[in-house]
DNA sequence: TTCTTTTAGCGCAGAAGCGCGGTAAAGGAG
DNA sequence: CTCCTTTACCGCGCTTCTGCGCTAAAAGAA
């Protein structure tokens, strides 16, 4: 890297801080996985709802921006960003040149502790028949849909579940993210191959014991 | 939009320019399909190679920065931009701070008519062998898995087959795009079902004249 | 002309996946 | 204590998919 003192110049000797930049922006879908499926974090501001977002700060990474954001507006912690899209349309933003880095968010229920008064947590549809601020219907809808791709053939990716899990709870967790009731054999079938059992059983349960499982070590493939 | 008069201003009576803002370039994996697979056009600068990309001008649109750049740098016209990824490692441009915004271009080889004598269709092996400028190889890396993952349920959806074409020709080009031989029956069966047949059939060669299609009219679905 | 070579396209058997129903195992109701 | 309800889990037939090999059709060689 240059150091400062002695800056970058083009071969018209200019900086590069000498050409018009935009503003950047992130916006982070936070989403988690009720029992009625999947619900976001929206915040309450002046007009009309919005995701949690800040502006970029001088060489932040976008990851450090969105973690950032979720610590001062929604008190949460330790999560691993995903990049989805960057919003650019000249005049989304009214107070000028603004790029918005869409960034997803899964957080399990159990973990969101909103300390912040007007953050709230609300069910898909419910945000999604709402006016919301700038393009930010749409990064909902990016942010559950790759929700979806990644449950689609993965237990639990997110790791949503608290460990041990039958296959039922784990079966109950990925409806509530497809949005649909799935076929109970093929979803075993497709599912106990790839998690580890740990030989126990429930107990103080109607009906007959499951079995416990939980992830495997290293990556759960 | 908030008229040029009147600017807006923050509770603390700035404007967003006032603020410190990343530069934002663009680069773009021109991708194209030879026979022996998967090709990317590189630039040769002063030192590494690099894809070609540029800054975004003052409320351009990303896609339209990514248009300029290759007719501006590689003569190439009239494309449909994906965007990839951001990449924002702090310090990953030397010259200050500066946001790539990575995309993908899909070019028909017959297209491509690279009017600047240093930019140039490299083999992807060749390309990531080569050292690369900043993110670059890692942006092919990612073109190169979208290519792979389009074509892997869909018959050319990049259009890059001069129409009409056998069945044979279709698999040739989605084995190149896989880098691998593909199953020929399950291949036929997938694909046949999704293209329109002309009732033609190929004359002059060699071997049983094969049938010939088109795409289906609208959606290739 | 006749045989060989090349490639398209289809029939068929084996494999894999799917869902239905049956059985087992526990708690709760009466 | 007995029966009923609930839930887990497995066997089995059915459908779908896969890949092999056969046949058809045309060009080129002899």
């Amino acid at each position: 890297m240059t150091p400062a003192s002695e800056p970058y110049r083009d071969s018209s000797g200019r900086a590069l801080t000498d050409y018009p930049r935009p503003s950047v922006a992130v916006d982070t879908a936070v989403l988690t996985v009720t029992e009625g499926g999947i619900a976001v974090v929206l915040v309450e501001s002046e007009g009309d709802a919005a995701l949690p977002g800040t502006f970029l700060h001088e060489s932040e990474a976008l990851a450090d921006a969105v973690l950032r954001s979720l610590r001062e507006k929604a008190g949460i912690e330790g999560l691993a960003p995903r990049q989805l899209h960057v919003f650019d349309r000249p005049g989304r933003d009214s107070r000028g040149w603004v790029l918005s880095v869409a960034h997803r968010v899964v957080v399990p229920e159990r973990m969101l502790r909103l300390d912040d008064a007007h953050a709230r947590v609300t069910p898909l549809a419910e945000a999604l028949a709402r006016p919301l601020a700038y393009d930010h219907d749409e990064i909902i809808r990016r942010a559950a849909e790759s929700l979806r791709t990644d449950y689609r053939d993965s237990p639990d990716p997110e790791r949503l579940m608290a460990e041990p899990f039958t296959l039922r709870e784990l079966q109950q967790v990925h409806e509530a993210v497809a949005g649909a009731r799935l076929p109970r054999d093929a979803f075993r079938r497709a599912m106990e191959p790839r998690l580890r059992a740990t030989g126990e059983l429930t107990s103080g349960t109607r009906g007959k014991p499951a079995r416990l499982f939980r992830m495997p070590k290293a990556s759960q493939r």
